[in-house]
DNA sequence: CGGCATCCGGGAAGATACTG
DNA sequence: CAGTATCTTCCCGGATGCCG
């Protein structure tokens, strides 16, 4: 009869009880940077299952947290969206990302969504590093774009159109997240295929400097 | 054999597998105002079973998350601590619980434990609000004391002795919150003993100001 | 009494197949 | 493509009991 509840007036506990849920708080991920259709979300989140997905999306939309949208004809498909409140918690899946990426047992050559890779950028980019670095970059991954804004310690990123960037950067995630975070060199990923460049090369070498790791936490 | 992994590489993926167990994060909660026995986690934990409480401690444990210490005779007891590490998931549970705090389902009538009313005075407090008030309030709770020192918009609030303080409040966390954030009139809880306030009572009185709810979310 | 181990029932999550 | 239906597995919660 009754849900598995904490019966606790904690904000944190009540946080549990609305987002605590397996699987619940990487759907809020995958929508932080737009709408998307439902097998969007799942070839976001290799490993859930459609019932689950199914269940997850319900109980977020009863929260206030999700909406389902149906596109005007002639798309006429159906999307989930944040609502507004929804869209707050994108503080909470960086401040909690950032604190996990300081685990000992973290291991970053898993795989990485699309959504993952971006909103890795907005968790770790660091104002100080990026001083000085101004332009924009386009990134084409698989078939999502998104439009990158460096302004002197400044930076965004959201989808947007990547043609008038001064560089784009194009392939796979994965291969992007090893150069940013993993030191690989551009060089090599470009030979292999894993990712294409264009434009103000440059830029984007510079780029690579401004997302740094925490330093892993050691065991006590 | 293999337990229920994301295999995602995003850091948030991996704090879910980190501190995504049920209770998980309310025993950090509960741990990050100091070392508890485990007799004490479960007082500040209603509802949660002695065997999950002792997985989840193992699995803490684990992670680098928690300690277990044996107190030096003649105590001999045994206490959990949060690591450094642990210890930097304070930002991680005040965030969270902000965010909670304005969904529209949140209760704030149900049993609030000793370390989430501290915890909530540290996540809601406003460095604005405080401007101009100074001075130092012991708060005994149960028979956990802590000192509370208020600095012209600066706050700090831990373990401590409360005799010296400026003013003492005393009696059920519950009725604290209800004061703070229920806007109840100290005098009815004093007339009540749910509260016995003593010294600078004008302190006390400014000080309720100084953790303001954030607005509720509304329904979209 | 504190800190577990063990057993059991219910329910959530996972996998797969199937339908509109 | 967007989910439902079904079956299995395993986690959570509650009770009990052991052992220092």
């Amino acid at each position: 009869m009754k849900k598995r509840v904490y019966d606790d007036a904690c904000g944190t506990a009540h946080a549990l009880e609305l987002i605590g849920d397996r699987w619940a708080l990487l759907v809020i991920r995958e929508l932080l940077l737009g709408p998307k259709r439902f097998s969007d979300l799942r070839t976001g989140l290799p490993g859930i299952s459609a019932n689950v997905l199914t269940q997850r999306l319900e109980e977020l939309e009863e929260n206030g947290i999700v909406v389902r949208r149906e596109l005007p004809p002639p798309a006429s498909a159906k999307v989930y969206a944040l609502t507004p409140w929804g869209l707050e918690a994108e503080e909470l899946v960086k401040v909690v990302g950032k604190w996990a990426a300081r685990s000992p047992s973290h291991d970053p050559s898993l795989p990485l969504s699309v959504s993952s890779a971006v909103m890795s950028m907005r968790t770790m980019f660091s104002a100080q590093r990026a001083k000085g670095i101004s332009g924009t970059i386009g990134f084409r991954f698989g078939r999502e774009e998104f439009l990158a804004r460096f302004d002197n310690g400044k930076f965004e990123i959201a989808r947007g159109d990547i043609a008038k960037a001064d560089a784009q950067v194009e392939g796979d995630q994965q291969a992007w997240a090893g150069a940013v975070y993993g030191g690989v060199p551009l060089k090599g990923l470009e030979k292999s295929g894993a990712l294409k460049i264009a434009g103000d090369r440059r830029l984007v070498e510079r780029v690579l400097t401004v997302f740094p790791l925490p330093a892993k936490a050691e065991a006590p």
